[in-house]
DNA sequence: GCTTGAATTGAACGAGCGTTCAATTAAACT
DNA sequence: AGTTTAATTGAACGCTCGTTCAATTCAAGC
């Protein structure tokens, strides 16, 4: 089948994906309107019900999407490492930040407002978490039991380093004083302490002040 | 002065507090209506008003309560240990757990609610906050300084410290595995491992205080 | 140019919002 | 007792909410 749009409707839908995840990351779901929300792209409030057919709906896809872009792109990347717990969890630690650091928005999103989602919307999107923090945790769970990795409870360790990691989206801007790539070798360090990996060398970037 | 209330406001201002506390905690700010609250403890919605003058006022009254009396809470103990920076680090971290496990849903309106302020009273909470956290990198710069601690930013350190021990009352619960003895230990753990302490001896319960 | 169907609109609906206020009840004081 | 003042209420105001729908505009295929 050829073309199956009339004027262009994914690229009308991408532009409201993309005011609502600005818009809900600042002011919260609740406070947002349709009509605040259509008026920001130029359009009738009625217009939006064409994409979504509720606000509801709108909401648990944005949170959807952006569990299931990270999983997908953790399945890419996992795969690629196939060597011991330290390294894994390397890999996990800058996939994570990678990952997370261009997207703080969604990030937002999919903290703040899991609990404006219905019930079963959010069982979906947090059985999508799990789903990724269970990785995290094997990986603890492997190094552990193989002694290259040291810790008291791999659980709370992996819950540890998830907050933490996650916490780089509420204070970094693009306009800081690090860039991405010396926030990955601060944080892989802070990690590799953490779970009693020695040794790291020092960070050439930005020494204390 | 003699007495100076009828009846008894005070008591009814905290019934008031700890249902808002619990119910915006729960469904969120925006999606707390004043006659839903009013009703929670058997008031009619105009009866809020001789408490708290806007529905904004009392959201910024019950985390500038939060943040005094964590504030508060903190200059108390801080002042009993005049030690080197691990010892602090160590005085802090016990203190940040003990003080916000049993206040969780003041813990999540200080974190998830930032953002139904108005700019001034944003900026109210936010500068109570940053007496906490400059605390916190103090002790971290200290400690870098005289050669006790070891981490490539303290800045960054502070904050990942923060992002980790405050996560806890995402996840934690009374009746889960751990009690909160348990878990200041294995945080505690976890914090000396990232700040290069060495020889942690392996968990028993929690040795200190 | 005409037809077809997608895309969009303005107006409307019912409901609920934060807030106010005159009126009323309950408590405290003399 | 009566008086005063605190506490509470029900009704109302003006507004905005999410959502619907018949009518209209717009783009694509013939």
């Amino acid at each position: 089948m050829a073309r199956r749009v009339g004027s262009d409707g994914a690229r009308t839908e991408a532009a409201i994906r993309g005011a609502a995840l600005r818009l809900i990351a600042r002011y919260g779901y609740e406070a947002l309107s349709m009509r605040r929300l259509a008026s920001e792209i130029d359009l009738g409030a009625a217009a939006l019900y064409r994409y979504f057919p509720t606000k509801q709906a709108m909401l648990f896809s944005l949170l959807e999407t952006h569990m299931e872009e990270l999983l997908t792109a953790w399945q890419a990347v996992r795969l690629t490492a196939r060597a011991g717990a330290p390294e894994r969890l390397e890999t996990f630690t800058r996939f994570h930040i990678r990952h997370h650091l261009p997207r703080a928005e969604g990030v937002f999103l999919s903290y703040l407002e899991l609990r404006s989602l219905s019930r079963p919307n959010f069982d979906a999107i947090a059985a999508l978490r799990r789903r990724y923090e269970h990785d995290l945790a094997q990986i603890l769970a492997d190094g552990a039991q193989a002694g290259t990795l040291r810790m008291d409870d791999h659980r709370v360790t992996a819950r540890a380093i998830i907050a933490l990691l996650t916490g780089i989206t509420t204070w970094y801007r693009d306009s800081g004083p690090l860039d991405a790539a010396q926030i990955e070798g601060i944080y892989w360090n802070i990690v590799a302490r953490m779970t009693g990996i020695e040794s790291q060398e020092a960070l050439q970037c930005s020494p204390n002040r």
